[in-house]
DNA sequence: CAGTGGTCTAGACCACGTG
DNA sequence: ACGTGGTCTAGACCACTGA
């Protein structure tokens, strides 16, 4: 039984030579790409892959392109996956940072109508609330209120919280988060933010609430995590053609946690 | 001379009619769409062009997609345009909200190193600087802090900004913002800040530092936003083969303001 | 004007999922 | 076993850019 390892598909490969080489240096920002023809002779792919790969590029903000025009870079590449986005530990890994958590309380509960709403529940569902800090090194930079539908949260229960990475243990057994749409905006610490952040109540915190579904489209965990004042931002693109991100008045949320 | 609209592209038109059949009910959160062979037959189209369509939707977060299975709905579209998360005055209108703004400074100044680094412009090169309290009604909302570059800027100083649009000006003149990375974090308001919003100093603000190029990728401007508390949020989308946004520490930029 | 990206078609094979 | 989306090819026409 050999395991061989499935070749990525042509276009992700383009899309990865491409940005090695922006990061290289072999193009910076301001200068135009090879025309698609000649990424077709460089790569043995046809026109249509070889868009696919652009398009990838163009949605990460890296390149931009005109009718008529050459392609040119606008960026470097950020280094960042889907999953780096969605875990605190792969992220924080992934910048040689040191992650580490304190769980504050994990219990199974009942849904209210917020938890409802995010998850496709009814009211009074079971469901698993966890409440940990998480800390880069020994400070405390984030404090996160996960909610998981039940059959997640059974196998949440079953994990080293202290030690390990839930997504990377939950992805093991069989459970993949595939999408997610966040709500970030800016609160003042509460009581229980700021005593476990240990910053003073009103400090200016960033909130992302997060819901994340599986491949299937079924809503698997929502959260609202806050973090302290400058620590962390999100970056993100967006272009005449594109609709990923947008401006909403208030969360769309209830003003409250729970 | 008869101004015959030009057709949108097929795909476009597909996606559009896509997203009017998700927010109208006829496909709702979980149902599964059409396959894209029936969707050629009913468009008329290539299946090329059903799956760029598709992947419009997918970047969007509007439905989600997996070899071997049908695609599903993950959510109603959010009815934002670039230029709704560009233009306030776009933005608040769209939402049935009455904008308008007040002009605190403009000015012509130099460059800092900020300035050079976001514009791609030297040290000292002349720079237009704007600082405008928009508002929602009669209630201040943001304060946005903006830098042009001098051909921009030139043009920007011919405007009533008090009544017009900038954006919607511009593109008239042929300016056209077609490219933008935000950073979005969260801040104290300080004493500046708290004066032009009428909040107390320290009061949490969400601030978005936004970079906007032209379509050929050269810098127009770039803002540092702080909007009012909860005033407004930001909705992103991510999925496993996406990189739209992404979490970083600190702001990615100089902590002072400029 | 030649070269470019944007759009679109008509096929094909594969791996995966669901019944 | 069959239908599905993911990947890939080979062509074509158009509108636009830029020398």
């Amino acid at each position: 039984m050999s395991t061989l390892t499935a070749q990525p598909p042509l276009h992700r490969r383009i899309a990865d030579a491409l940005r090695r080489a922006i990061r290289s240096g072999v193009y910076t920002r301001g200068d135009q790409l090879p025309s698609e023809r000649e990424l077709m002779e460089e790569f043995g792919a046809s026109r249509g892959t070889v868009r696919h790969a652009l398009a990838t590029l163009r949605a990460e903000g890296v390149i931009a392109s005109r009718k008529g025009a050459r392609g040119v870079v606008l960026a470097e590449p950020r280094s960042q996956s889907f999953s780096e986005l969605l875990s605190f530990s792969a992220w924080a890994r992934s910048l040689g940072e040191d992650p580490s958590g304190r769980v504050v309380e994990l219990s199974r509960r009942y849904a209210d109508a917020t938890d409802a709403q995010h998850l496709d529940l009814g009211e009074g569902d079971p469901v698993f609330w966890l409440v940990r800090v998480r800390m880069l090194g020994t400070t405390p930079v984030m404090v996160e209120r996960t909610t998981f539908v039940e059959p997640v949260g059974r196998l949440v229960a079953t994990i080293d919280l202290e030690a390990e990475s839930i997504y990377a243990r939950l992805a093991e057994q069989g459970v993949v988060f595939a999408q997610a749409r966040h709500w970030v905006s800016a609160v003042a610490a509460d009581d229980d933010d700021a005593e476990l952040l240990g910053v003073e109540p009103g400090t200016p915190l960033l909130r992302q609430v997060r819901r994340t579904t599986s491949p299937e489209g079924v809503p698997l965990e929502w959260a609202d995590d806050r973090y302290v004042g400058e620590a962390v931002s999100f970056v993100l693109e967006n272009s005449s053609g594109s609709r990923h991100a947008a401006r909403v008045i208030g969360t769309g949320l209830d003003g409250d946690r729970r």
